[in-house]
DNA sequence: GTCCAAATGGACCGGCGTTCCATAAGCAAT
DNA sequence: ATTGCTTATGGAACGCCGGTCCATTTGGAC
């Protein structure tokens, strides 16, 4: 068992192996291959060394993913606006800059984790909460409100998101949606009374918006009980 | 490459192999082991076979974890009440339903996929948007809030449920939420106001009501975009 | 120069998903 | 019964992976 946070004391070597280095060669592999290729005999030979040497900084496979899936949810705070808006519409820009993170980076969508431990994580939740706190609801229900917004966020979005790494390798989003569509048309309509019919809009339907959909549905509903607040 | 849908012709052996035998025996390995504790060999001996006649019935390992999760979604059903309520009240129990299915079989939480294709995924997003053209709101968003529901309750699920897979085996929940309650009261309050004061409400919340609260605003919000509806 | 902890990297292990293929079992026609 | 063909079986084998081990190197402290 060795040091995860191996910390070069001083200086160090020229061509030190470090945990974010690490990171970073597998975010550009995971991006380029999936996570099915992401292997540490190839991560190994990408930055020069064996893969025992990767184990000095990262205890192993799951711990890296988790690293790299929280580096790429950071992306969305660089997108994010920040402050300076009324909760409602912070709370949006923010939701929406996570998907659109995570929509850059497919194979991420299924590791971000709600109960945050990783230090972006915890940056989303934080936000998340100090904006729900500049809202009228009554203080003892902002943590359950807060969490449920970045479950709505994280989950959502990995719905959505992560089926795109098993279908894009093989055909196009388009193929996929149309085969679909032709499936649903096939079921029996007696006992599929709803889907045989929604076919036209499962073809052309943009999967950003049915985020935002959902999103303002949930947003309503804050507003609704936080009491309508007067616009400012 | 080889049939996927074995049919038995007329009567067949009486220790035939069929994929729903299959399936069933992964889901109690599931149960029991966990994804990583599932694996052809292992299989193939509860099943006094080999690992060569399981790929008769079954593609790939990904196709037998997805089927044993569909599998696990059905179990919604058995509890579902039905059709007989308001949309409001039939959504809420369908989405509770959904929760505590996977609540029980947490290694199925991050294997429900939301575009569906296998048949109890198709079942419930079928019912969902059945409740929803019960509602108020306007036929061309029927398909986008239901498809929007259906996310929220299989992603928000996962994202509740999922971790327990990690942390289950090596220790409890009380422990886990103690140790990152610390964790986050020792963080910076300057840089993270939120969570610094939410620790105990880390503590003692309850992951259903976590569900439930998020999902309340979301139908609440449905609620409000479709006009307030006279009870019947 | 000497010493030691930090860090490296290549060989190696056990086990996995998957494939291959010789064989068995059931069915239909003779 | 015999034959011929399809369906199905199951055990051996392949290639590769995550992870461990450990001899070796590196570079700062003294």
């Amino acid at each position: 068992m060795q040091r995860t946070r191996g910390r070069a004391p001083t200086g160090g070597r020229a061509d030190a192996l470090s945990q974010e280095l690490i990171v970073e060669a597998a975010v550009a592999l995971l991006d380029e291959l999936g996570e099915r290729g992401l292997t540490f005999r190839l991560l190994a030979k990408q930055l020069k060394t064996g893969p025992g040497a990767l184990y000095w900084h990262v205890s192993n496979k799951d711990e890296l993913v988790a690293l790299a899936a929280d580096q790429v949810l950071g992306h969305a705070f660089a997108a994010d606006p920040g402050s300076g808006e009324d909760a409602g519409s912070g709370l949006r820009a923010l939701a929406v800059a996570v998907f659109d993170a995570l929509d850059r980076h497919p194979w991420a969508a299924s590791h971000v984790s709600a109960p945050p431990t990783l230090a972006n994580a915890l940056r989303l939740l934080d936000r998340i909460g100090t904006l729900v706190a500049g809202t009228a609801l009554p203080a003892e229900r902002h943590f359950e409100v807060a969490t449920a917004i970045s479950y709505y966020i994280t989950g959502v979005s990995a719905q959505i998101i992560a089926p795109r790494t098993v279908h894009d390798a093989t055909v196009s989003r388009d193929a996929f949606l149309a085969r679909t569509a032709r499936r649903w048309e096939a079921l029996d309509a007696a006992d599929y009374p709803f889907l045989t019919r929604a076919t036209e809009h499962l073809r052309d339907h943009a999967d950003r918006d049915q985020f935002t959909t959902g999103l303002d549905l949930l947003l309503g509903g804050l507003n609704t009980a936080a009491g309508p607040r007067p616009p400012v």
